[in-house]
DNA sequence: AAAAAACTATCTACTGATAGGTTTTGAGTG
DNA sequence: CACTCAAAACCTATCAGTAGATAGTTTTTT
């Protein structure tokens, strides 16, 4: 299994990215964690561009399988809400770490056009869960007040990555959830 | 008045800080910007360090003014609100650029302490500035449905720089619209 | 033995920063 | 008013550090 070393790469990437933004970490940083030397990191990802598509392929595809599974054992609205919103919360560790969606659109300049497409693509596609979340919580009542699911969705992606940008700037993850407080209070399951 | 290039400086620092962020542009850029030698720089800013910092001073003055004049002259609740996510509107170029405080946020490490701190304070300001506008709100009837000013505070700065981010994301200034559209359909003015 | 993986050594480009010299400005003085 | 001179502003030249990337070699794996 020679990916462990890819892997591991992928992971510290992620890892840094998410906390030091992508401008902010160099291949001799990942060398050093991984621990290999920096010249190697160019056998498995020629070039830092290269790196940054992959890493938010691997992204966009961790996503759209764990929206796959709610597809299959279809649940009610606030649940797939939760679902969404959960995994948004696990990235916030210690108040450090936003979304590598977020992360990449910041420094969208320094990065290839594919990574803007692919962040495109990630945003639609939890936009679209979240509007068949609350179009779902609208008719089986598990989410109340809802009227028009597509505007609620619009302002719900912005609210939970603005929520970790909070919890970023004060490094203290409670942020978060208070930005999803009065969301949360509408779920009733 | 030979402040004229040191303000060249911070305005094209400001707009490249919050296009490509603090750590996309360098003193080569900015001189090549401003017109002079990027030597000269160091002249008006010692270290990029000591140019974060005015720079976010500033930012923070400007929007602390802003909020003074509304303490002057009492406003509604509604009308108080909307004076806040417009300004975060105007920011919104061709979905281009984010808030300083956003930009800063992300590239916290590589930033003086004292940036982070400014930045705390600019959040709790704009929050604090939030949660009164929330409470006149609802005392005068201008925003529809508050039950809680501070809940209500804590969720609208993440949404509307949340909203910038989506704007910039997909390069589009609508997206800040519709992430505000259910937000700003509860003002009656 | 061929292919994959990691290595050493080196390159070019660019970063922020410094040293030290030149020009410009402007307030004070005769 | 003209002159002086110091401070402010800007310059050229250069530095040390680091970035991502490449070439060519050795080790490891299969």
């Amino acid at each position: 299994m020679g990916n462990d070393t890819r892997n591991a790469l992928l992971d510290s990437a992620e890892r840094a990215a998410r906390t030091v933004g992508f401008d902010g970490f160099s291949y001799a940083d990942l060398a050093n964690e991984v621990g290999i030397r920096k010249a190697s990191i160019h056998h498995h990802f020629p070039s830092k561009a290269n790196l940054s598509i992959e890493l938010m392929q691997r992204y966009l595809e961790k996503f759209e399988m764990a929206r796959a599974e709610f597809r299959t054992n279809p649940s009610s609205g606030a649940t797939q809400l939760s679902a969404v919103i959960n995994s948004y919360r696990e990235g916030v560790s210690e108040g450090k770490s936003v979304c590598l969606c977020v992360s990449f659109t910041t420094s969208r300049e320094s990065l290839p056009e594919e990574v803007s497409v692919l962040v495109r693509r990630f945003r639609t596609m939890v936009t679209e869960w979240l509007t068949a979340a609350f179009h779902a919580g609208q008719s089986d009542g598990s989410i109340a007040n809802v009227t028009n699911p597509t505007m609620e969705a619009a302002a719900t992606l912005p609210l939970i990555e603005g929520a970790q940008l909070a919890a970023r700037a004060e490094e203290d993850p409670s942020l978060f959830d208070n930005a999803l407080e009065l969301l949360k209070q509408r779920l009733t399951h």
